[in-house]
RNA sequence: GGGCGUAUAGCUCAGUGGUAGAGCACUUCGUUGACAUCGAAGGGGUCGGGAGUUCAACUCUCUCUACGCCCACCA
């Protein structure tokens, strides 16, 4: 014996890991072979694999096996994500722990402490994925900044800029005070916050009234911190109350500005008194009315700094008492929030809430408490402060256009099918995407911007770095003559510079261009007087970098050698339109195309994406619109898409509850290949999965199953089969079982090529486990142990090659077990040729064989109903019995012959005759058309009996009734389809006669 | 305010236009050698409520209820 009497698999898995990655079989040399490719979804350099992982990339280790398995060029693509904020954050905390913080350091010398933690500590998870047994490609592992991808990441940007795809403005963006940096749409989260609703009189100026003599409009809030920016107020156009004031000034009282009270539209009559104060600088609905009131952004005032503290507003008319004061309330610290009511309740501006208490008594309130849909950073946790700053925009809008198409077109498919209107309805609304971050780690935008760019004629609006002095008149006259606010996109700082050259020459005549580090050392460059300005002209890289969704989202091309791999297109120079088709060799807008025979050529598009839903937008639909701009072609055929692991009460796990569930520490638990099997069985289209470690110890105890058969089956002289094809076999068990696994890998390839992961797993369980493990082996041990050598030998011969495609079947799922059982099985007889990753997956050959698979069904049912006689009568299951038959033909009578000894073994009857059975109480049992009478010397207990086939006979009669009942409605028999007649007459005269039977049996009870 | 999903055995979930299945849990029995991480036999569901289509509905349509998720600028 070569397997150990237990099954333990921590002590196989590293060893079986290692071997398939140093011998290369993750990606065997298969040039000539069909590709096929799977992208893994990069995980943060910063992350440890969590349940999501495991459940995400077990799917896509099953679908990569089982296409190597088919002789495919199977590529999965594996790699990391610098994950720029999430990364920065890590080593901030880490320098704050040591009393440092990022701004001591330069940039260059941060971004290499970055570097150094990455190559340190970095990257745990791809060691998680090894012990999870994941197959993908390590020898080409990728990073969202190594060589290649930078590359690719400079080349799409500079490209999206040349076709106007890709835009700096100046608006209202999501800024996250905590991290001081301006973040996209999706990365903003509502929650529902608890907060108020202010109620105040703004006065009105020059000693206007409203119509109903009022002299100050009433203005409701939710912020009235920003109350400091007001620029206007709003009514809606046709609010008779308002009339004739529209047009007419407020003067704030805080501040003493004064405002106009426009109409638009924006204002709702029906909320609140129907007017609303306008802050264009600090909210995306009033900056949308500020623009339409003919504000332009740079007028539009602001009142805070990067870290959400009051500053002083362009014109100077916040009070100091409110400047540097947090936004609001904040660690106990009372902020602008509350300064301002204060103040305005002093000064009798406030409108009080009002309620009643239960003594019938009025009480007054500041503000009316409300809950509030508030935007959170889903990173720095903190409030959200829309905020006027120049960045990077993306024109999603055109890019989400073919990207769409590609949908509808089925270009690509997206399973389950019900994500497909989600995906539409976000595509179709989609808004500019912001690219830009104000962090230092990640790929640096690459534009240069010329002097004006810093001119005191620009609205400084606060920006990073913090600019907190003047720029001298002086330069600014001295410049007067540079133009305009001039941008130069460019791959490379030299060719930035020969732009530069060129533009300036053009315009102003030759001077030295020169490049300062970034605006503010540019800044510092001119005011120190350092450049004669009117020899050179310094321009500056911008300072930001891009979202860390800019790269990933061309991971399906870009880790392919996208740009390197392409070569001029030798067709014609014309431009390509989008194919949106699965056709080969994808070009570029630039006229260029993948080499032929390049990794690029022959694995884009990919042939499958499985991503969780939470980050379709953030980056599968990313993937898609870069991928049809850049590639002409969708990323890949399919997109799969699962849900979340939940815990165990169905709760989403999180760390702060306290509930996550460790997939490392089930690994050490069952085993790698029991968590693998969890996460399939569990994984069906379209819902979340709850964790269950029962389940998980369920399919522990199915590989314990399938390890003590092959322990069986080694025992018995049965190994490793010696031939891809079923053997030969006579025998009916034998030619049943054959059947049964064609049958079994019918659907599982159904199965897998539908995505089914939980049908799939379920098929190869219960073909293991009820056919393989509890029948047939039980079948076969009389014929292994039997005279008969010629069927002991075939039947050997057809269990070693059952196992075999059992364990190649299995693979897929529980890897590391099958590949143990694989070899093990062949020690005996010189080992295997292969390892089981590269073996062959079987191909459904022979037809199903309906005699054998009759035979041994009846053969089952037979053995099962003794043994529940057995039982309901209270007979030992060990005793050993005889059956007479009544009604049976020839036909039964060589089955009886051909089975009697597994029905001896397995079904304790040592002998079955024709013969009459003698006289007395017998137990009886009908199955087809045949009853099987027992007889029980003495000891049945009659009554028992009786009740046993009243109880079959009943249930017969009710289905014959109910049958009978259909057929005899003159409706189903002309509406229904034939087979569903045809079948329920056959149904009805099998339960006739089986009840004829049972009440013949039960009729010679006496 | 829109969109989506889910409601099937005690629990977790499959499922098909023709009178319901799995795993776990539960009950009873079982240790002569593959396996007690096991074997045998069982009990248990009017498939969320209502209406409709159909010869026939757990399965299709509508509606209601409950729960969950996503998107959205209501001050």
């Amino acid at each position: 014996m070569t397997l150990d009497k237990n099954f333990d698999p921590a002590a196989i898995e590293a060893r079986w890991y290692a071997h398939w990655e140093q011998s290369g079989q993750f990606r065997p040399e298969r040039g000539d072979a069909e590709p096929f490719t799977i992208v893994n979804p990069p995980p943060n350099v910063t992350g440890s694999l969590h349940i999501g992982h495991a459940l995400d990339n077990t799917l896509q280790d099953i679908i990569i096996r089982h296409e190597r398995m088919k002789g495919k060029d199977a590529l999965w693509v594996v790699g990391m994500d610098h994950a720029g904020i999430a990364t920065q954050m890590v080593v901030e905390r880490q320098m704050n722990e040591r009393g440092e913080k990022r701004t001591d350091y330069s940039r260059e010398d941060f971004v290499e402490k970055v570097w150094e933690w990455k190559e340190e500590s970095g990257g745990a998870i791809t060691g998680q994925l090894r012990r999870l047994g994941c197959s993908m490609d390590w020898s080409n592992e990728r990073f969202t900044m190594d060589e290649g991808m930078n590359a690719a990441v400079l080349k799409v940007f500079v490209d999206l800029y040349n076709d106007g795809l890709i835009y700096r403005d100046k608006r209202l963006v999501n800024w996250d005070p905590a991290l001081k940096t301006a973040i996209s749409d999706l990365e903003v989260e509502t929650r529902d916050v608890k907060g108020g609703f202010w109620h105040f009189k703004y006065p009105l100026a020059d000693g206007v009234k409203l119509d109903n003599g009022q002299d100050y409009i009433e203005v409701a809030t939710t912020r009235p911190e920003t109350m400091l920016a007001d620029m206007a107020v709003a009514v809606h156009p046709s609010d008779e109350r308002y009339q004739s004031v529209i047009g007419k000034e407020i003067e704030q009282p805080i501040t003493g500005r004064r405002f106009r009270i426009v109409a638009d539209e924006h204002a709702d009559p029906e909320l609140g008194s129907g007017a609303v104060k306008i802050t264009p600088g600090h909210d995306f609905n009033d900056f949308e009315v500020g623009k339409r009131a003919g504000f332009a952004a740079a007028e539009m005032l602001n009142m805070f700094d990067a870290e959400a503290n009051v500053c002083q507003t362009e014109d100077g008319l916040i009070p100091d008492e409110y400047i540097g004061l947090h936004r609001f309330k904040r660690d106990g610290v009372d902020g602008a929030r509350e300064l301002v009511v204060q103040r305005m309740k002093e000064l009798g501006f406030l409108i009080p809430h009002v309620t009643k208490s239960k003594d019938g008594e009025t009480v007054e309130h500041d503000a009316e408490p409300r809950t509030i849909a508030t935007p959170f950073g889903d990173r720095g946790g903190v409030v959200i402060e829309p905020w006027l700053t120049d960045q990077w925009y993306v024109d999603a809008k055109t890019l989400a256009q073919p990207a769409i198409e590609a949908v509808k077109s089925g270009a690509i498919e997206i399973v389950p099918k019900t994500w497909e209107k989600t995906y539409f309805n976000w595509m179709e609304n989609i808004q500019p995407w912001c690219v830009s971050r104000q962090l230092w780690w990640g790929h640096r935008i690459p534009a240069w911007y010329g002097p004006k760019a810093f001119s005191p004629e620009e609205k400084l609006s606060p920006h990073w770095p913090d600019l907190s002095f003047d720029v001298s008149d002086d330069f600014a006259t001295a410049n007067s003559t540079l133009l305009n606010d001039e941008v130069f996109v460019s791959e490379s700082e030299e060719d930035a510079l020969a732009q530069a050259s060129i533009y300036y020459s053009d315009r102003i005549g030759s001077r030295e261009i020169v490049v300062v580090e970034n605006r503010l050392s540019a800044m510092k460059v001119i005011l120190s007087g350092e450049l004669d300005l009117k020899k050179t002209i310094p321009i500056w890289r911008d300072s930001d970098v891009l979202d860390t969704w800019f790269s990933s989202a061309l991971w399906p091309f870009a880790t392919l050698g996208w740009p390197r791999d392409l070569v001029e297109e030798s067709v014609s120079g014309e431009p390509v339109e989008p194919r949106l088709s699965n056709e080969k060799h994808p070009s570029t807008s630039s006229g260029l195309t993948a080499k032929p025979g390049s990794d690029l050529a022959r694995h884009y598009p990919n042939d499958l994406l499985i991503s969780g839903f939470d980050i379709l937008f953030f980056w599968d639909a990313r993937m898609a619109m870069q991928g049809i701009q850049f590639m002409k072609e969708v990323p890949w055929k399919r997109l799969y898409l699962h849900g979340l692991v939940r815990a165990e009460d169905g709760s989403k796990m999180s760390k702060s509850k306290g509930n996550v569930v460790d997939p490392l520490g089930l690994i050490d638990e069952y085993g790698a290949d029991a968590l693998r099997f969890f996460m399939a069985a569990m994984e069906s289209q379209g819902r979340d999965i709850k964790m269950d470690d029962k389940r998980v110890e369920g399919y522990r105890n199915f590989a314990t199953k399938l390890w003590n058969a092959s322990r069986f089956c080694e025992a018995n002289g049965i190994g490793a089969s010696k031939t891809l094809h079923a053997p030969d076999a006579a025998l009916p068990v034998n030619r049943w079982i054959i059947s049964e696994v064609t049958e079994t890998l019918a659907s599982l390839d159904k199965a897998l090529g539908d995505l089914r992961f939980d049908a799939a797993a379920n098929t190869i369980y219960h073909f293991t486990w009820d056919r393989f493990c509890d029948w047939y082996l039980e079948l076969i041990k009389p014929l292994l142990q039997g005279e008969d050598k010629a069927a002991a030998d075939e039947t050997r011969a057809v269990a070693g090659w059952v196992l075999d495609q059992i364990i190649v079947m299995l693979h897929p799922f529980m890897p590391f077990i099958t590949e143990e059982l694989w070899h093990s099985m062949a020690a005996e007889t010189g080992g295997r040729e292969y390892d089981l990753i590269v073996a062959k997956w079987p191909e459904p050959k022979a037809a199903v064989d309906k005699d054998a698979k009759a035979e041994v069904d009846w053969l089952i049912r037979l053995i099962s109903a003794v043994r529940a006689a057995k039982v309901e009568l209270n007979i030992a299951p060990g005793t050993k019995m005889t059956a007479h038959v009544r009604d049976g033909d020839d036909s039964l009578k060589d089955r009886i012959a051909r089975q009697s000894a597994a029905l001896d073994r397995v079904g304790r009857l040592e002998s079955v005759s024709f013969d009459p059975a003698p006289e007395g109480a017998n137990a009886q049992i009908v199955i087809d058309g045949a009853t099987y009478v027992l007889p029980l010397a003495g000891a049945i207990d009659v009554d028992a009996e009786k009740a046993r086939l009243g109880k079959a006979l009943e249930a017969s009669q009710k289905e014959a009734k109910s049958l009978s009942g259909r057929l005899s409605n003159p409706n189903f028999v002309e509406k229904a389809k034939p087979e569903a007649v045809e079948k329920a007459r056959a149904d009805l005269a099998d339960k006739e006669a089986e009840a004829e039977r049972l009440q013949a049996a039960l009729a010679r009870l006496g």
